[in-house]
DNA sequence: TAGTGGTCTAGACCACAGC
DNA sequence: CTGTGGTCTAGACCACTAC
């Protein structure tokens, strides 16, 4: 139903990119779509060999370098795989490549055009036990910041918080009023936010967790357990935790 | 090469862009990296005006195409925004875009070096009901299949796929052996996937999934919902749940 | 109008893969 | 060796923005 009507090459349909897609793109979009579209279609396989740059020169009328931009670009997006001196192939795409946003929360719930409001349970610096400490680069006992925040959606509970904080890099984090700034915008002013790992797991709260977010400790949460480095240098360790009925992390992938 | 000599900017050099990356770097990627060095560094701020083109021509020495390729490469990196006739701009970057990977749980399962194998709890054609419809672009009542499988690495149940989908975009879906291929991998083979969303979200598993993932239904789990066209044709909707304490997504962000 | 980005070209040299 | 992709150049024309 999708790849309807062409088939039957025959002759190699001779000519014509059997797309020919809206013709106001600009010529190196025009090589994509037809691209994009014979993938889409079937024409070519996961795992096949695509046309080399030199014959989409030929078929489309373009300098290469247009064409290569086009291929590039595919590849970025996954589609296609290249490698010099081989070809360029179809990618086998048993995989799903999604582009998935953590935003400020404070931002996510003014866009979303609610009060965002913050209750601070805990702001202080703590000695770092051997596990943390390797995890932000420091010295076994050494010095961390902590805060544990409530963060509310119109007043209900959606998000605790609770971070550690490499003080070297932020030597005032402790200073700051979190129910007027999140720790988030704070660190991302004082360095910007270079890498991320993360993982999302479902669990249970912890019992102050429980307590902040006002929910049984029983109840199914989403856990975001974030690391955070600027230039190589380890900044901030965050558990994320959210009452599970009221938070959802969304994406998409369209490539 | 070609290029090769130039530089010497005279007096430009002068502050030498602070950064200078590896200089077998080919040089569009080193203005990258100058660029993106400046920004971890502070030298913009999120949302300051960057250099124009035509100055990076002159202190890289390089042609337009060059320097081009380095700001739209970083354009797509979400790292700088772009406006024709007004010039480039530091994202406010007050969002962390990150790569999420969801794979073919067969082939995640294969990659540690494990055993999958699937227990199909339930595989037929059933009436959808009106909100199943329209997901599926349906009509109310019209037949769709349905596959619960679960999912178990070295005989523990890992996940349990709740599956619907759309009958005129894969026929033979139900005459397929789920215990020797995957309905992912099946439906990538019928049609290439090019859409996606989903929702991630912690919550606790239906009697049945319980019951296939021997888990208590006290337990939390991490739903993932998947909805996946291709080319607008709603292809299929997947229920996914783990057993909170089996299952991590992992990501990272490196930009 | 001047400056900016968006795009294209027709060549070029190189590194690498496969025969 | 040939064919492939990786990269660069020195111009060019255009559309848009800001003044």
């Amino acid at each position: 139903m999708l790849q309807a009507a062409p088939r039957q090459p025959s002759m190699r349909q001779a000519m014509n990119p059997v797309s020919d897609p809206d013709p106001t793109l600009p010529p190196y979009a025009r090589v994509k779509a037809h691209l994009k579209d014979g993938l889409a279609g079937g024409r070519w396989a996961p795992g096949a060999r695509m046309p080399s740059e030199a014959e989409l020169v030929a078929q489309f009328g373009l300098s290469r370098m247009t064409v290569n931009r086009a291929l590039r670009e595919l590849q970025a997006e996954g589609l296609l795989e290249r490698r010099q001196g081989a070809g360029t192939y179809a990618t086998a795409l048993h995989r799903v490549a999604s582009t998935l946003t953590i935003r400020d929360l404070h931002e996510e719930i003014a866009a979303r055009g609610h009060r965002h409001s913050a209750v601070v349970d805990l702001q202080r610096a703590e000695s770092a036990p051997p596990a943390l400490a390797a995890q932000l680069g420091l010295e076994p006992g050494a010095a961390v910041f902590h805060t544990r925040i409530a963060h509310l959606e119109n007043g209900v509970p959606l998000q605790c918080e609770d971070r550690y904080v490499n003080p070297a890099c932020a030597p005032d984090y402790l200073a700051q009023d979190y129910t007027r700034t999140t720790p988030t915008h704070y660190l991302l002013a004082v360095a910007p936010l270079w890498e991320a790992q993360y993982l999302i797991e479902a669990g249970r709260p912890t019992a102050d967790e429980a307590r902040l977010l006002g929910v049984a400790h029983t109840e199914p949460c989403l856990v975001v357990v974030r690391r955070t480095q600027s230039r190589g240098v380890p900044i901030t360790l965050a558990r994320l935790v959210h009452p599970g009925m009221r938070y959802t992390i969304a994406g998409s992938f369209t490539p």
